[in-house]
DNA sequence: AACGTAAAATTTACAACGTACATAGAAGCC
DNA sequence: GGCTTCTATGTACGTTGTAAATTTTACGTT
């Protein structure tokens, strides 16, 4: 019958052009810069053909926001495979995680975004955020289980996520001009955390 | 001469007026919904009337803001101003925080928006956020002053400030779907840095 | 009271946006 | 070669923020 429909992997491949067109554009010159029309000229078709594999804006939106956890993924488990007790990983996973809002703040400030409106949340987006925060998570609970912590490892590994991500957002939202930097907490924030679990002490929480 | 200028207190309840119909817009219908049209719609007037008043859609979205960081500030003050030792003082403020977080939403999200364009922060903004962050840092000075706590001042309260809205804006990110909720983790994040800082351990921390 | 004038408000218009819809172009099968 | 079905484009609409021109308003003077 009639033309071949497009491959999956061709499929793919253009989704992936598509996407990273956007990043690129994103990274470059900002959130505001990142338009249909803009995409287009950087790939050189019209500013329809990426309909053809995104249904909107948005979820070419989302593909950027999947890559940005992908790459941070990668630095955090890598960063988990270093050497050193789990206190020094549990520390070197915190400097990474700023190193790498430092590094690539818009992408931190897109993967966070306190979305209003609606957020579309990709099944692939769920996977490499979960997978983002796996190295965190497996590291407090290697404390727990090798005996400095004591208390609930859930809430423990909730813990030490909110503490540094709450020092990076308020650094993105530049209200970190009262005295104290981001590099400034990271380490105390997780030493402070450290300290407030050791065994030994009478912190049991129920 | 001709037609008289409006006085300053016009002026001034002409821009109350207009940035109250934008946050009325925000409260009801989103983010999305406050335009330019929609707020003339709600004030009777031309789409073009508020630019007498502000700059640019931008610089009322900073009223917003403002005003949004001032009920907060109150807020922050009255919880200061419970009874109870410093460490309940603490804890009060924490578990007012969240709860505000839990009825403005959207308030606190663009009042810790990302901002990657042009933030403008005016004057009066900035006095605003310092007002609300006060009563949490004045808690923690005084902890320190009584004696429960060890360690830096300064560093010691953006601790405590960064995780408490660590947890919120993963609350409010939607990532805080894994087993915890907002309301399960402050309390654990609040008694942890307490307990990371209690005097007489040898948590002295350069 | 009527008028001149400057300030306030509105009208109109524009460029840029996301994208719906209709069309043009290309490629496989009879 | 023509038919068919896919991809890609061109055109167009509704909305946005806001610049510029225009109209309306109300005071101080005559």
């Amino acid at each position: 019958m009639p033309r071949a429909a497009l491959s999956e992997v061709e499929v793919d491949a253009q989704r992936e052009r598509i996407s990273s067109a956007a990043e690129g554009l994103f990274a470059e010159r900002g959130f505001g810069a990142v338009t249909m029309r803009a995409i287009a000229a950087r790939l050189g078709c019209s500013p329809m053909t990426p309909y053809r594999y995104f249904a909107s804006k948005d979820e070419i939106f989302d593909a950027v926001r999947t890559a940005a956890f992908a790459r941070f993924a990668d630095r955090q488990e890598r960063a988990a495979s270093g050497p050193g007790d789990v206190r020094e990983r549990l520390l070197a996973l915190g400097r990474d995680y700023v190193a790498f809002a430092r590094k690539e703040p818009d992408a931190y400030r897109i993967m966070f975004e306190l979305g209003q409106d609606g957020l579309s949340e990709r099944r692939e987006l769920w996977t490499e955020s979960k997978r983002a925060w796996r190295p965190m998570h497996t590291a407090v609970a290697d404390a727990v289980a090798a005996g400095p912590f004591g208390g609930d490892v859930e809430t423990l590994a909730h813990l030490f996520w909110a503490g540094v991500h709450g020092i990076v957002t308020l650094h993105l939202a530049g209200k970190l001009e009262l005295g104290r930097t981001l590099e400034e907490l990271v380490e105390p924030m997780l030493t402070t955390l450290f300290a407030g679990n050791e065994r030994g002490d009478d912190n049991e929480r129920t």
